[in-house]
DNA sequence: GTTGACATGAGGTACGTTCCTCAGCTAATC
DNA sequence: GATTAGCTGAGGAACGTACCTCATGTCAAC
C-alpha cells in the first residue's frame, strides 16, 4: 500500500505555482532575479507536491561529474589498504555513476607533512573530501580553508569535531571502546590484569576509545586490572618489546585489548610467549591478520567498522552535501560491528 | 589516482564500430533485425571502450518505473513491521527513485491463503518480488509461476532455495546459531541447560538456526545440555506456560536461546520467574521489545539483522536482476550482527 | 528482372533537468 | 515622458538513452 503516483516535475510546479518554467528553475537553482513573493510562490507549491528534483536528471542535464579526493594515511596500515580497495571496487559499480574519486596518500607521521598535501589539493577543482588524518591546529586550519572554498569536507574514521566539517563518517570510538569493554568482562573466566595496546594517540581514536573502555570495565568488571596504555609508535619492534616484557613480568595477565593498528606484531610477540591460548585479545577491524587469527581462536572477537558501508557512506553524504540535500541519519551511522569466528563475513 | 575519463555513450560505440546510433541501440536492447556478423562488431566495441549504459538517462527514456512487491507475513511480528517501516524510509529517499513499491500481507499460518496471495499478484504490471513467506511445495510452485512469466522474485530473510527465486536476501540462519552458541558458550559462566525457544518451525530460519547452534555447542561448549527446541505455535500463553514450567522444573537452567519472535511473552514469563537475572538470555533481531531488555540487561546479545540493509540489498538486487546487471555478491551479503548493549545503534 | 525479406541508416521526439537568449512587462528615477 | 533596472515568460539546445518511422541498401528466390 506504499504507492507513489508519476512524481511531479518542475513543470507540474510552474502550473501550480502560476509561474514560468523559467522561474521555477531560477528559484530552485538559486538565481537571481526573482522577487521574494515569487520565490515564495514557488516554495508554497514544491511543498505542496511534494517535489523532488529529479538528481540523476539534474546531472545529466548539467553534465555533472563529482569531483572527490579522498586524503588516507600513507604507510603499511593495512586497515586504509581496505579503504582503498573498498574505494576501487565503488568505482567500478554502478553506485559510483558521475563519481570521480581520486586518492591522496598523507604522511601522518609528519604533521606538516599532512598539512602540505592538504593544502596542495586543487580545491577549485573538486567537489568534496574526505579526510582521514590525526587532528593538529595546523590541520584546523586546513580543513576551515578548504570549507571556505566551497568544498563539501567529511572527516572519515578519525572525527575533526573543532572543524567545520560537514560530518564525520565513522563510529563512535566511546562506544567501541564500551563495546570492547564487555566482550572483554563477559569473555574472561579468571580475573586479573588487562594489557592495552595502541600504537598512535595522535589521533582521537585511540583516546576515546581507552575512555569508553575504561567507563565499562570500571563500573561492571572492576575485579580486573586495566593497566596503563602502552603505546609503539608505529615501531613493530618496540611494540613486541613491550609486549614481551608485559607477558613475562605479570603472570596474572589475563586479556589484551589491542586499539589501533599493528597487530601483526602484537601477535607474533603473545604468541612466542607462548600463553596466546590462556589470554583474551580484542582488537580492532577485519584485516587479512586480524582475520587469521580469529580463525585461529587467537583473537577472541573484533570490534569492527565496515570498510564498504565508510567509503559508500562517505560518498553519499559528500553528494548530499554538494546537492544541499538532506542527510538520512540513519541510514549515515556507521554501526559498531562485533566480529567472531562464526560471523566472519 | 583512481581517475575516471568522461565515460563513452553510444555515440562512441556507434563510431567505433562503425554502424549507426540505430544499429548499436537494437544491439543494445536486443531488438531484431541485426545480422550476427554486426551485432559482434557492436559487442567488440562495447567490450573495447568499456561501454556501460548509462541506467538513469536509460530509465529517463524509458520513463520506467519498476513495480516491485514485497509479501510480508501479516499479524503482530515486530520484525515484519521493521521491514515495513524500513520500505516507507525507503520511499521517501533518494535511492528508490522511479522504484514503487507495494507491501502484500500474507497469512502466513494459512499455507493456502498464502499461496492464494502469491497468485493474486499483478505479475503482468510488476517487475520484482522479495517473498518473505515459509517455504512449502505449493509455495514452490507459485514462486515457479511468477518467475517464468518474467518477474524477478527475491526470497527476503527465509530462503526458498528449491525455487527458481534469483537471489536470496538475509543471512545465513546456520552461521546465525552458530554466533549465537559462540555467545552463549562465552557468557555462561556456570554449566547447566539451555532452553532453546521458536514461535515456529515452520519457515526454515529456525531450523537452520537450530543446526548451527548445536555444532557449536556440542563442540566446544558440550559441557552444557540443550534442551529440545521448545515451540510456541505463535501462542503467547502457550509460551508463557511452557516457560514458566520449564524454569520452575530445571534448577539447573543456565540459559535461553530464542530463535524467534515472541520475546515479548518470552521475557514476561522469564521475568516472573525470577530467576532472569541468573540467566543468559539471547535473542534474534532488534525490536523495540528485545531492545529495552537489552537495555535492562535481561538479554544478554542480540543476533541481528539489518532491516535497512535488507530493504536496501533487496531493492538493489530486483532492480540488477531486472536490468540484467551483475549482483556485487560482496555488498549484497547481509552482515550477521552482535549487539551488545554497548554497540547498540 | 521483379519481388520481397531482411539489414541498416537517417532523423525525429521524448524523458526531466539545466542554462542560455531575447523579448516584454512593471515600477521607480531622471 | 523617457530611461533604466529589475522581474518574468517563451523558447530552445543539450545531456545519454529509448523507441519510432521511413527510406535505402543487399541478396536470394521466383
Amino acid at each position: 500500500m506504499a504507492g507513489l503516483k508519476s512524481k511531479p516535475t518542475v513543470r507540474d510546479i510552474a502550473d501550480a505555482a502560476g509561474v514560468s518554467l523559467a522561474t521555477v528553475d531560477r528559484v530552485l537553482n538559486a538565481r537571481p532575479g526573482v522577487r521574494q513573493i515569487t520565490i515564495a510562490k514557488v516554495r508554497d507549491a514544491v511543498e505542496r507536491l511534494g517535489y523532488v528534483r529529479d538528481t540523476h536528471a539534474a546531472n545529466l542535464a548539467r553534465r555533472k561529474q563529482y569531483n572527490f579526493y579522498f586524503v588516507l594515511p600513507e604507510g603499511p596500515s593495512q586497515f586504509a589498504s581496505l579503504i582503498v580497495e573498498g574505494l576501487r571496487e565503488m568505482a567500478r559499480s554502478q553506485v559510483a555513476d558521475r563519481v570521480s574519486i581520486r586518492i591522496v596518500a598523507a604522511p601522518i607521521l609528519d604533521p606538516h607533512a599532512v598539512v602540505r598535501t592538504l593544502n596542495a589539493l586543487p580545491v577549485s577543482k573538486l567537489d568534496g573530501v574526505a579526510i582521514m588524518v590525526p587532528e593538529t591546529p595546523q590541520v584546523r586550519d586546513a580543513v576551515a580553508r578548504i570549507k571556505n572554498q566551497g568544498a563539501a569536507v567529511v572527516a572519515l574514521v578519525s572525527d575533526l569535531p573543532n572543524t567545520p566539517r560537514d560530518r564525520f563518517i565513522g563510529i563512535d570510538n566511546v562506544a567501541a571502546g564500551r563495546t570492547a569493554a564487555a566482550l572483554m568482562g563477559r569473555f574472561l573466566k579468571k580475573t586479573g590484569e588487562i594489557l592495552v595496546v595502541t600504537n598512535s594517540l595522535r589521533s582521537r581514536d585511540s583516546l576515546e576509545r581507552r575512555l569508553g573502555f575504561d567507563g565499562v570495565m570500571g563500573s561492571g568488571f572492576a575485579r580486573h586490572a586495566v593497566l596503563p596504555t602502552v603505546v609503539s609508535y608505529d615501531d613493530p619492534q618496540r611494540l613486541e618489546g613491550i609486549v614481551r616484557e608485559a607477558v613475562a613480568r605479570r603472570p596474572n595477565l589475563v586479556g589484551v585489548y589491542s586499539m589501533g593498528g599493528g597487530n601483526a606484531a602484537l601477535l607474533a610477540a603473545l604468541r612466542e610467549s607462548g600463553k596466546l591460548a590462556d589470554l583474551v585479545v580484542l582488537a580492532h577491524e577485519l584485516t587479512p591478520t586480524t582475520r587469521e587469527a580469529l580463525l585461529a581462536d587467537e583473537i577472541a572477537a573484533l570490534v569492527n567498522q565496515n570498510v564498504g558501508h565508510l567509503v559508500r557512506s562517505a560518498i553519499r553524504v559528500l553528494r548530499s552535501v554538494c546537492d544541499g540535500l538532506p542527510i538520512l541519519d540513519s541510514q549515515e551511522r556507521i554501526r559498531i560491528e562485533i566480529l567472531l569466528k562464526e560471523n566472519l563475513p
